[in-house]
DNA sequence: CGGCACGTTGAAGGATCTCAAGCTGAGTGG
DNA sequence: CCACTCAGCTTGAGATCCTTCAACGTGCCG
């Protein structure tokens, strides 16, 4: 069993983690705090109270969810920016794993009516970050309807070349191929059969393991649209 | 074609729709607009401008995307109490269509960080709104990862009936079989044979179209739970 | 009565899942 | 340096389930 290995600590004088300079505070009391942790971890489990909820700076995350076949799913990628956590309920609906090593900030659930009404910005900012993830999550049930793995494979690498790809097109994946079956609702097989089919199309090119470049991404985009 | 009939009007001595028996207003601005829309019209219509958010308080609503391949696909079912509209892009993603009449309390976009920044409650209210959004549509992508339709509806119609079912049981389904086949990913076909399916096995009773009462409820989430 | 929208049912075909086996690369220990 | 192991990836073959196409039923409304 991998162990949760969390470092934390206050944020007393980091650089701009959030959207100012300084960390959250209101009179005296510190409301950030930064957190790290290791490739694998687990950052809060399914079940759990939800005390905390996160920004994600650097790193990623998935979003897992064991269902009672035991089959296993993922609802979401969190990559850095993006909120992780602050879901409706009293208890945490999924566990959240780290893909990569990852540094987050730190929040105390219970804290945030207070910096909603303390602190402006940030209640603006938190309005911004959950509508974000709501219109990511309604982007990716898009995706799931789509009827054809291809559909949904396609459609799931350009939405990654979209979100982490470099100026000359290449990009990674930081999860495995199951972890992509799991997200699209697919087998693990029937997710590598189509790499396969779009690397022998000439669609992308993965010279090393998840290291990826769309060849033609204009095109694929446009395939998708007429099919 | 069905045209959008909206009927709007400033709310200026209603009661309670939101959380204050008073209209939203601030320095004698009003930013709460009641509307009224009949049954099949067009609240918002996918790649416009999202000037409005809104809340529904009476109705159904259907969150709709036309795929470029003439597909239609469903995003979310809206029940009163829920946020519609508020998506993080400047134009919508989806349409709104009302399933049944309608009241919504309308906002503008550009006044939200206004409210916000005036009135905490408002910013508080709008953030577990928006929270409870995002934790629905995980919900909901669980169910579309599951492969199997019969599953795929029992728990969509076990979700129906936590929100909507009255004491004794019965709950109504606004929308038809075409729109649960669209939300679900599944042919309409498909949708009609499993629920004869639930029918013949005494899982559910339906008198007439769309009135259903879960014989039992219990046993079926311990089936699922099962399998 | 006819038309229409919606729902149901049947039969055939196809896409994906499952099971099973082989492959690849990294890490380990002799 | 090589053999071994293990996890993750790939490939193959058959079975299953859903989709598609088509026909029919039902209720509503002019």
């Amino acid at each position: 069993m991998l162990q949760t290995a969390i470092q934390a600590r206050h944020v007393q004088a980091t650089p701009a983690l959030w959207s100012a300079g300084q960390p959250r505070s209101s009179r005296g009391r510190i409301f950030e705090t930064k957190v790290t942790v290791e490739a694998g971890a687990t950052i809060f489990e399914e079940g759990a109270p939800a005390e905390y909820f996160y920004k994600l700076v650097t790193g990623s995350i998935r979003l897992v969810k064991i269902l009672s076949d035991g089959h296993r799913q993922i609802c979401d990628f969190h990559l850095p920016g993006d909120l992780v956590g602050f879901a409706n309920a009293d208890d945490h609906d999924f566990s959240a794993e780290a893909i990569q090593p990852c540094v987050l900030i730190r929040y105390r659930r219970k804290d945030v009516d207070t910096l909603i009404k303390s602190d402006a910005g940030f209640a603006c900012e938190l309005q911004t970050l959950t509508a974000k993830g709501l219109s990511s999550a309604y982007a990716h049930m898009v995706r799931l309807c789509h009827r054809s793995a291809y559909d949904r494979l396609a459609r799931f690498l350009l939405s990654m070349a979209d979100r982490t790809q470099s100026a000359d097109g290449w990009f990674e994946l930081p999860m495995s191929r199951c972890d992509i079956a799991d997200y699209l609702g697919l087998a693990h097989e029937t997710v590598s059969r189509v790499f396969t089919q779009l690397k022998k199309a000439g669609v992308i090119i993965e010279p090393t393991l998840n290291r990826i470049k769309l060849i033609d991404q204009d095109a694929l985009e446009d395939q998708l649209e007429a099919a």
